[in-house]
DNA sequence: GGCATCCATGTTATCGTTACCAATCCAAGT
DNA sequence: ACTTGGATTGGTAACGATAACATGGATGCC
């Protein structure tokens, strides 16, 4: 039964159950206030005509689309993908879907993608990281909906944030390490200007080193990001070259830390007896590889977990000054550092 | 200088430029017939109201959304990633925008998806795998939009299907291990019922061995997916506990076949000497790894690219028959194996 | 000059749902 | 009996853009 006629709508589907489309309309919410044979009665006719709501309709309507626009860097990145995971299963749970964007870590292409979103007119958005364009920080202020900061502790927040800070989470190794002993100790990160994060946490290692009265001059520039394993192989081959009697290095991420053992492990070079390795982000490779990877974990399901609460808290009236959630990222001890 | 009023539409717009809606509207299309200095003129009047463009509006009118709607069984697996980045980025081009759910691989929750998706009106849906409930195949056949199969080559395809043999890919595999001496080879998989995929592969697992004249009842479960390197490393745990004398193992990914291999780096069994592993997805992992692994790239990007043409095609009205695009996976040795 | 053609712009009606208000019905309370 | 109130249902208009059609003016060609 070849059907081209234009699919049917809630007024098909009222003519058939014998009630108006007002009524369908509410069968299909659920707390409205329908019979529940009616509401029976309409879903059934729903079914046999092969209608599917029209979301299109009601969000603009209702003014309301149910979207939680979220920009990441990278989808190809297992600490975002978590938080995103966690963000979108405690949202779904209340009908909220996410639409999701990557800006390959441009804010330029952030920019882009945040009008592109907002012109979906989502109810809340979230982007990741606290620095972004002139432009893309009055888009977002003027959306008139919740913006929520994330993975990074802005000095001049847009609305709320959900974040940690990543200069003192490398702090915290960096004390790690020289409280063990090493004292010529690198860092293997992207190029500068793009990865904030990474930048940040670089920052966080020079600035660290200097409060010991150490020398930071093994910075090691591993491309534009993302740094993943064959960038922090290629990295720690140049480390080798340029400084060989390093201690320990610092990775801007667990990809990139395991990239560099497995350098070592091709150069023959045992770790951690003749270089420590730290990663960032306690990626699942960390805690299986062997030697398993001395991390920082930045919690990254908490993050998309509890920017999920606040969101929620907004869109419910409970929240109406801007939330600020600081998450404490724990430092990891594993085999590849004493 | 707050503004509590509601957010400018085009009406707002053309009243301060001095000119229709319609030319507005225009405007801000790309192609459409607006004088140069009109359209500038609208743009900076928009720009300096503050002017959002409402995608909701548009898309009910012009019953268009330019969504592409896609599914995956997890957002946190770097093969789908792939799929969806390539097939973003192409479809990015002509103004089409992803969005993307997942089904944690199952086939109730696909159809929940499924259904949640279609309500947004989106001009094509990409679904991973070729098995689906009556329901959501119902659902996906009614849409009267592009429906395409991905990642599987479906007995029965829904419409086009961009696709491989999970099973030819694996024993591809077998062949190659079984004509360099290996016999006795076990496979790691999830449970059956799960990831059809994984189903597949360790149906060609076994296929292939009979072929061979094999028997095949080394098969590890290593529980539901994902499956991923802890649970690659348990199963190989189970693998030595119960048939010690393995030669060889296949696993249904590279992820669990890394976490295979760091059990054997723990347990100080030599790779490949005393076992060869073979994993699957060619995933960043396999390559870098040491020893790095035999797998078989599935090319996971290509397969988000030729879903892109595809769909283009189809909306160019370029392509009318159902589809079927078939990647050829290539078999990879690398250093796991012989 | 006259007529066809094209370009830029305007007018009107509409996409399919739901907010808002009204109406009906039945049970309960006085 | 009559009011009150809650539950269920219906009627109407509107959300903000744009498809379809119409119009006016400039341009080109014989």
């Amino acid at each position: 039964m070849h059907n081209s006629r234009k699919p049917p709508t809630m007024a098909d589907v009222a003519r058939r159950t014998g009630v108006s489309p007002m009524t369908v309309s509410r069968a299909f919410k659920r707390d409205s206030s329908v019979s529940q044979e009616t509401r029976e009665a309409v879903l059934r006719a729903a079914e046999e005509l092969g209608y599917v709501f029209d979301s299109t309709a009601s969000n603009l309507r209702s003014q309301r689309t149910d979207f939680i626009a979220v920009t990441i860097p990278s989808i190809n990145n297992a600490n975002f993908a978590d938080t995103v995971r966690a963000l979108s299963d405690r949202v779904s749970e209340r009908g909220l879907q996410i639409l999701l964007g990557y800006t390959n870590y441009d804010v330029r292409e952030e920019e882009r993608l945040i009008e592109q979103l907002l012109r979906r007119k989502p109810e809340a958005i979230v982007v990741t990281g606290g620095k972004h364009t002139p432009r893309a920080r009055k888009l977002l202020s003027n959306a008139g909906i919740p913006v929520i900061e994330t993975w990074d502790l802005p000095e001049e927040p847009i609305g709320h944030v959900v974040g940690f800070s990543n200069a003192l989470a490398v702090r915290e190794m960096v004390d790690h390490f020289v409280s063990v002993g090493y004292r010529k100790i690198a860092f293997i990160g992207g190029d500068a200007d793009r990865d904030t994060r990474g930048t940040d946490r670089r920052a966080g290692f020079i600035a660290a080193m200097k409060d010991h009265g150490l020398e930071a001059p093994r910075l090691i520039a591993a491309g534009p990001p993302p740094i993943s394993m064959r960038e922090g192989a290629n990295a720690m081959g140049q480390l080798f070259e340029r400084f060989p009697d390093t201690e320990a290095v610092i990775c801007v991420s667990d990809l990139s830390a395991f990239g560099a053992l497995t350098e070592c492990q091709r150069r023959g070079i045992t770790v951690p007896d003749r270089i420590a390795i730290g990663g960032f982000g306690d990626y699942e490779i960390g805690a299986i590889c062997v030697p398993s990877l001395t991390t920082i974990n930045a919690f990254a399901s908490d993050i998309g977990a509890k920017t999920a609460e606040l969101i929620l808290d907004v869109l419910d009236g409970k929240l109406d000054r801007p939330g600020r959630v600081t998450i404490r990222p724990d430092l990891i001890l594993r085999q590849t550092s004493r």
